[in-house]
Parts: structure tokens; sequence; C-alpha cells
DNA sequence: AATGAATGAGCCTTCATTCAT
DNA sequence: AATGAATGAAGGCTCATTCAT
């Protein structure tokens, strides 16, 4: 078998084993040996190809970054409404890639960790900013740009805490539960809206 | 000549040494050698007054909880109607002496830790418990019990996701536009449940 | 037995070692491990008095500084001639004490060392100019200032140099030789700066 | 296309890399991928030609040593009288070629790792039985031979000694000056010899 | 001829924890 | 009541070295 080119699989499979590693312990205390271990390769390839922990934790995050963003993008192409990307938006969040206890975990585990890492915090900004322009692209027809903003950060926080709710299996458990909560929060809100009109 | 009586004074500075030194740093991920210092003692009283760091991490988490309780059942007492203890539940959650960035750091990081403590899950579920009966016996008198069950779902995640945008400095800041969101969701729920009837 | 009062003892116990260690093996390249082993302590005990390796060898470097400092301002007790402080300041470079295999070779691994590190090369251009300035301190009675300025360097390169050939045991061996070639040094260039007046 | 007889032009690649990087950290403590990388290859292949570490600084320090002794000798080549040889020796020492920031770093990084390495130790030993018998080619037809074997130990001493400061940057910088200083030295002893004859 | 891939061994450092005083 | 002394265990990281291609 051919030992070239590997360096894209093993970055891979180590960012992989990260997130398995993590969503099973649900921090990012996690040893470099174990995530090795479960990419089946040694610590010090590991080291190898990210050069430090921390980096290849940042890897890890920006991959789970651009997979929501990717899905997201899918989502929304075809949407035609308002209510329709709103919709997209919102079910992303909770489809059955991105709503799995394993992934939430490692979601979890970063933005705790981001309180002390800027490099992670600027990762989570960026798609703290993604979320809410994605969502305002569907509210800013329905509602005054400030009632939307409003609206949007609401939503944001509500998909956060359904989230962390998920991770600790309190409440809510399933996706389309959490789903339903958050389009829910958005009907009344609108409705709201055009009742006051 | 050896003090006596210390041991409540001990116990209590190590407490707070720890709340300030998690919220501080914002991660579990402190030293006992921090948290004794941050309280004026070696390492080995922490030791001697808690036994291990779990147990003084886990004696902190339940202080917060208790003075969290105490804040409430204090909000609740003379409130009469039921969107008068809504709207307590809802601020207690919000003073000035729990929305602080250092308690906020602190539940932040409980929340992630429960995921692999079982000890400390136990006693986020009791908050969790309490929050919802909290929210529960004011909306079970206008809504119906599975709705209002719900929106106390809602209601509680919406709590939980402002906190950890609180923690990372995103999006809404002051505990006032917070309140007002929480209430807002409620308030759209409760008419749009008025108007459904 | 009492266990308190063991920093200092411990301090000298982890300088000693030191010494040793680099001494025997002829490198700073040691292990911590290895130091704290020969001062029969763990090696965690040697970070918690010292801190870091760095710091270790620092202060092993400020201690045999120290120890040299101190047998030369002893031998200059009670000297009365320049030619006796000249001689005392030489005689003292290859005492028993200092001229040792483990001191030498200690001397010598610094002297590399220095080349990377600026806290070890300030110490040691401290020991350079103390040095300089003792030859001095008798040499400038006899000779021209500016002669007794090179005069003294060229002592110092020399007593370095044989330093060096000890640590190798290439030529020269013992102290006598090596006192002998220095002051037989001196005594040219004085002789020498007598007969062209 | 593989490229034919590049062995060579690798071998002495890697030895000047070697030396490049030996003289600008100061230390023999620099790694195979560190010197690799400076010659443009990988540091596998720099396994593959020197078979280890070890045998790498092994033959770059004989490259060093072998450039040395071809300068003394072609400087040697038409000097007649004693005085010039004993002149001509030492200017080589100090050459532009030889007394180079870098070239002195490795020398002395040599000199500290023949302590342990008995490889090293032994080609040292070959240089200073060189640098001795030159000497002494011109020594021995101006002083008794005793006396003659002492001064040249002093003069090799000297010159180490002012390797040894001059990687430093302590006091004499320049080679002019050093040169001066060992010939000063031996100028004094032979004068001094004639006299007391 | 040359290299990317891969690893084992080892070192520094940190930290919770224990113990004697 | 309180602490300095001390350590074992573990983790991140580095590096020389090997191997298949």
């Amino acid at each position: 078998m051919p030992k070239v080119g590997m360096e894209p699989l093993r970055r891979r499979a180590l960012i992989d084993a990260t997130i398995s590693a993590i969503g099973e312990r649900g921090t990012l205390d996690v040893t470099m040996s174990d995530i090795a271990g479960r990419a089946g390769v040694s610590s010090a390839l590991a080291h190898h190809y990210f050069g430090a922990k921390d980096l290849l934790l940042a890897a890890t995050m920006r991959h789970l970054l651009s997979e929501l963003t990717a899905d997201t993008i899918a989502a929304l192409k075809g949407t035609e409404t308002p209510v329709a990307r709103i919709s997209a938006v919102i079910s992303v969040n909770f489809s059955d890639k991105q709503f799995r206890a394993e992934t939430i975990a490692a979601w979890l585990a970063f933005y705790v960790e981001a309180q002390k890492s800027t490099a992670l915090r600027r990762l989570l900004r960026i798609y703290g900013c993604r979320l809410h322009s994605n969502l305002m692209s569907g509210l800013v027809h329905l509602l005054p740009r400030d009632e939307a903003h409003r609206i949007a950060e609401g939503a944001a926080a509500l998909i956060d805490g359904l989230y962390i709710r998920h991770a600790l299996r309190e409440g809510i458990p399933d996706a389309a539960t959490a789903v339903a909560l958050v389009e829910d929060y958005l009907d009344a809100k609108l409705s709201h809206a055009d009742a006051s009109r």
C-alpha cells in the first residue's frame, strides 16, 4: 500500500478523533495520546501535523464550523420565502448531523474554552455572526430592522440554550421538539408583530 | 495561639476563592494552589477542609445553587399574580448578584464539567427542576399544562443561552435586555395562546 | 527528626548535585531527574525550589561564582605588594578547591551555554570583570595603564585556556605547572617592561 | 531523473550546514532537522549519508580540523626562519577564515562535547599535538627543549583562551590584537631567555 | 537519490495529594 | 488550626532514527 499522500487522511482522522474524544469526555481536557490513539497513530504524529494541542483543537473547531457553514449554505439553496430561509437555518442546527451528542458536547466544550482562548473566541464569534446574519436574511423582510435584530438574538440564544440542555440530557431531548420550540418562538413573535400592526 | 472556630470562615473563604478563580479563568481548570492562595491559606488546608478538589468544586456549586435558591425564594415572597411570579423568577436570574461575569463563568464551567461528573450533573439537575417548577407555578394558571411545560422549557433554554452568550460577550450584553427578551418570549407565547382561544 | 527548615539544605544539595552531574557528564545537558536523584529528592522538588531547569543552572553558576569571589577576597586579604596581589589572584584560580575536574567541567559548560543564554552571559561577564580588576589592582602599579590592561587580558585568556586544556586532559595537567606558566608570563612581561624602560 | 554524483556535494553541504547551525546557536545541541533544512535536504538524507548525528558531528569536526591543517601547511610553506614559522602558526589560528564567530563557536562547542565523547576527544587531541609540534618546530631552535615545550604549551593555552573570550565577546575582540598578544608572549619569553643566557 | 511517514523514548513541567510537625 | 515538605503520576512536546516508496 502506498505510504504517500497520507497527510490529508491523517489530519482528517485526527480531527475526527478529537471530536470523538471531546464528545465522549465532554471536555477539551483530553490528552493528545487519547486523540492520537483513537486515530490509530502515535501522539508524535499528531504533533507533527498540527504542531501543538491548541492548534489541533483550533483546527477541529474550524472543521466543525465549516461543516456547519456548508450545511447551512446547502439548506439555504433553493429556499424562496423569508420564512423558509429562517426555517432552513434553524433546522440545520438541529439536523441529524449537527445535533449529535458528540458534536454538541464538542461545541459546548469549545464555548467554555473560548473564555480563555482568544483564538477560539474569534472563531466562535464568526459562527455567531453568521448565524445572526443568516437569521436576519429572513427576518429583515418580516419585521422592522431593530425588532428583527432582537428576535435574531433571542433565537440564537434559544438555540444555544437548547444545545446546552441537550448536552446535559436535561429537559427537551430530541431535535424535533427543539426545532418546534424555536419555530414556535419565532412564530409567536412574528404573529405578535402582525397583530400589533 | 491556635485560633478556634476558623472552620466556617475558611470554608467560606475557600468557596469564594474558588468562584473567583473559576470566574477569572473561565474554567474549572484551576489549581488548588491558586484557590488556596486567593483564600490566603495553604493548599494543604483546602484539602484538610474539603478532602479533595472534586469536593471543593461540588461544595462551591452547591453554594452557588443555594444562593440562587435563596434569592428566588425571597423574590417570590410577596408576589401575588401568576405573571408576577414568572417575572420574579426571571429577574432573579439576571439580578446584579447572579448575572456577574464571575458567577456566570462559574456556572458555565460547571455546566460543562457536569458532562463528565455525575455529582455535578445531579446538582445541576436539581437546579433545572427548581427553575422549571418555579416557572410552572406561574404558567400553570395561564396555559394548559402541556403547553405550560413546553414554554417553561423554552424559557429555561433561553435563559441558559443568554448566560452563555453573555459569558462570551457576544450579542446581548446587559441584564435588562436579557430580561426583556425572556419576558418578551413569554408575553408573545401567552398572548398567542390567548388569541388562539 | 524535624521536617522544617529544609529549604536551604535542599537548595544547597541540589546545587551541589548539579555541579556534580555537570562535572561528571561535562555538559549542561543533564536531566533534572539525574540532578534530583543525586540530591536524593524527586525532580518535582527541584522544580518546587528552583522553578525551572534554567533557574537551577543559573543558581548553580551564581554559586560557583560566589565561591570564587569569596576565595579571592580571602586570598587578597593580607597581601601587601602589587606582586603579591597578582600572585594571590592567580593562585586562587588554581587552588585545590577551584581547580577540580568537576568544577572546571562545570565552568566550561557554562562558558559554552553562555553563548545562547543571556542570563548566563551576564553572570560570566561579571566574573570576567572581577578577574580583570583584581589583576589590574596589582598590575597598575607596575606598568603603564594601557600595558597593564593588555597584560591583564592576556593573563585572563591564559587562565581560561589552561582551564580548557585541563578539562580535556591535554597538556599541562597539574595546578602547580599551570600557576607557574601564568606567573612566568607575567614575570616575562614585567621584566621585559623594566628592561625596555 | 535521479541525479548522479550528488554524494560529495550533499556531504559537503551538510557539513557546512552543521557548522552554520552550531555557529549560530553556539551549541552542538542542534537538531538534525535544522541542519538538514539549512542544507536544503531532508533529515532522512543526512542520516543516509552520515548514519547518525554523532557521525555527522565528528565528520564536521574532522572537516574543521583538516581545513586548519591545510591552512597551516600553506602558511608554513616558504617560511625560513624559526621565528617566521612560529608567527605563521599563530597567524593561521587568527586568520580571517579561522577566526570567525561561526567557526569559533563550533570549535568551542566541540571542545566541550569532547568531555563526553571519546571520538571527539581523540580528534581534538590530534589537533593539540599538531599545534604543539608546529610551534615546537620553531621554538626548538631558540630555546632549550624543556623550555620550548613549556612555552609551546603556554602559547597553545593562550590561543585557546583567546578563542573562548572571543566567543563570549569579552575583552580582546579582534584578531590583530589577539595575534599581538600571543606574539608578545613569545617575544617576552624569548628575549627573557636571551637575556638570561 | 531522496523523502514523507511514522514512532519510541525521554525530558521538563505541573499538580493533586499526603504527611509530619 | 495550619503548613512546609515531598512525591507520583501524568501530559505536552521534541527529536533522532527507521522504513517504504
